[in-house]
RNA sequence: CGGGGUGUAGCGCAGUCCGGUAGCGCACCUGGUUUGGGACCAGGGGGUCCCAGGUUCGAAUCCUGGUACCCCGACCA
């Protein structure tokens, strides 16, 4: 068990806020639910947003940028989104400071200075890049746009938690416009099915693509549909959206084109988002008690070399070597660290470089030189063996991949494991209490239900699977019909 | 926004009840011995005790006010 860590038994939130730390990746500054993300933890972003980026690209969409302040009457436009974030936004009331005549050194805001109209910092960005798309859009020869967004936004939030939910945070924002409906909703289904891809080939996380219910909405769109993956303590957590916003934000903004046929009509919108909240998804989707495990695909240090030895000279045999060895990797086009420190004993390495979740450790000692061997260790089982120099390019990329899709299996089986179809409300009930996890229910489709049951249980509809097989059933609550199980959870 | 907690060395904390030279562990620095799973010994450096005011000969400690952050809930990506 790493030094300083409770025990996911322990206690699972303490585990997840102390290796957020231990493990170097975010820490809580200064400024009241607003954390400061370490190069390390970084770097997993750096890597997310390479992957993520290639992807939009590869399907057609460009990147710009928009002001991080929205005029408050421009944010006003789109009545449900402005109302679904009003309690949360972050207001520019003044432009300047000035000395605090009664006391000095010290600032106070100027009172001359208030703004005409306040600025709202962007909790999402749907307003002004609709009002900005007005200005663009006069025909359907300028549609579509397809532009994706990386930026910060801030939504003040009651209780922040490092990486879940953070007062401000960084993602990116893909905001599309179309001249019709249904390549609104493909584009929209499009996305979704990019968020998925990402989540499990490079997080290595299965999720549910499904549609939210009316209650979970995002305000302003007309679908919102999501990717949910489940966390080891049996909770769910949204790792993506995509919304279908149908003509809502074309008719706040008066954004209209005229179409093959000569006629003025509506635009049709989608948006879409990941945040840095992925990271706590990956951390807490994997990772053990002693640490990080990262999957290969977004580790920031594929390989770490640490070497053993007693004397200067042994280490200037075995740096060779390990020199080597990295460079070989290298050439293969994986991150290695070799870590040469002769301040740190090899235990203090191999426990810190579990903690930070380096893929493959290998181990270099004079025993190892004598028989043109190392030690390779894997972070996902923690198993070592010893292989021989010449083997280690082929083998290396072998075992990446294999701790890719071990990691993923082992989170797609403890998924299943803790799935659970109910027929009852007395059984929801039960499975919610004792085991926790998802729950497979029949539900009538009213919001007025799925507030009871929130309110009875803390569970939410985390969404509507789209795979939902058609089937005859009664809501587990009123014992109304209904045609479909959706999936139910306690939710991050 | 409700409840709870905490601000003392870089980090984690004790000391506060009962006022009297500011301490412990880790980290850091120096030297030595060590190095195949979180080394050991010796020596050393480091503090506006969150802020402001008050009581007192004397305040980390008592009183008043403020402030910041954290944790648990409700709300939310």
């Amino acid at each position: 068990m790493a030094k300083g860590i409770p025990t996911r038994e322990e206690d699972y939130a303490q585990w997840y806020i102390e290796l957020v730390k231990q493990a170097d990746l975010a820490e809580n500054s200064d400024v009241r639910g607003c954390m400061v993300i370490k190069p390390y933890g970084y770097s997993i972003w750096e890597k997310m947003q390479q992957a993520l980026d290639k992807m939009f690209k590869d399907t057609g969409h460009v990147n710009a940028y928009f002001p991080l302040f929205v005029p408050k009457s421009m944010f006003e436009a789109e009545e449900k989104n402005a109302e679904g974030f009003a309690k949360e936004c972050a207001i520019v009331t003044h432009y300047r400071l000035k000395n605090d005549p009664d006391n000095k050194g010290k600032l106070i805001v100027d009172p001359n200075a208030k703004l005409e109209e306040e600025l709202v910092v962007r909790p999402t960005s749907e307003a002004i890049i609709w009002n900005t798309y007005k200005k663009w859009i006069q025909s359907y020869r300028d549609l579509p746009i397809l532009i994706n967004q990386w930026a910060n936004v801030v939504r003040w939030e009651m209780r922040t938690r490092l990486f879940l939910r953070t007062a401000e945070f960084l993602w990116q924002e893909g905001h599309t416009a179309h001249a019709t409906k249904e390549e609104a909703i493909a584009e929209t289904e499009q996305m979704l099915d990019v968020y998925a891809a990402f989540a499990e080939e490079f997080m290595a996380l299965p999720v549910i693509k499904g549609r939210k219910s009316e209650n979970e909405r995002f305000p302003g769109a007309l679908d919102t549909y999501c990717i949910e993956a489940m966390m080891q303590d049996g909770k769910a957590l949204q790792a993506g959206t995509s919304h279908f916003l149908g003509q809502n934000f074309a008719n706040a903004f008066d954004v209209k084109f005229t179409s093959k046929e000569g006629k003025l009509e509506y635009v049709w919108g989608t948006s879409w988002g990941v945040s840095t909240r992925l990271i706590g998804a990956l951390i807490m989707a994997h990772s053990d008690d002693d640490g990080l495990i990262l999957p290969p695909k977004l580790a920031p240090i594929h390989v770490v070399i640490v070497p053993i030895f007693k004397t200067e000279e042994e280490f200037n045999r075995i740096s060779d070597k390990a020199n080597e060895i990295a460079k070989a990797l290298r050439k293969q086009g994986y991150s290695v660290k070799y870590d040469n420190r002769d301040t740190q004993k090899p235990g203090f390495k191999f426990a810190e470089w579990e903690l930070k979740g380096v893929p493959v450790r290998i181990a270099i000692g004079p025993r190892d030189l004598e028989n043109g061997t190392v030690e390779v260790a894997r972070r996902d089982t923690k198993s070592k063996q010893v292989i021989a120099l010449a083997e280690l390019e082929q083998s290396i990329p072998a075992l990446l991949d294999d701790i890719q899709q071990n990691i993923y299996n082992r989170a797609l089986t403890f998924r299943t494991n803790n799935t659970t179809a109910v027929n009852t409300y007395e059984e929801f009930k039960k499975v919610l209490a004792e085991k926790g996890g998802f729950v497979s229910a029949h539900w009538d489709g009213t919001p007025e239900t799925e507030q009871k049951i929130k309110e009875e249980t803390k569970a939410t509809i985390r969404c509507i699977p789209l795979d939902a097989k058609e089937e005859e059933g009664k809501c587990i609550y009123s014992g109304q019909p209904s045609k479909r199980r959706v999936l139910f959870a306690q939710a991050y």
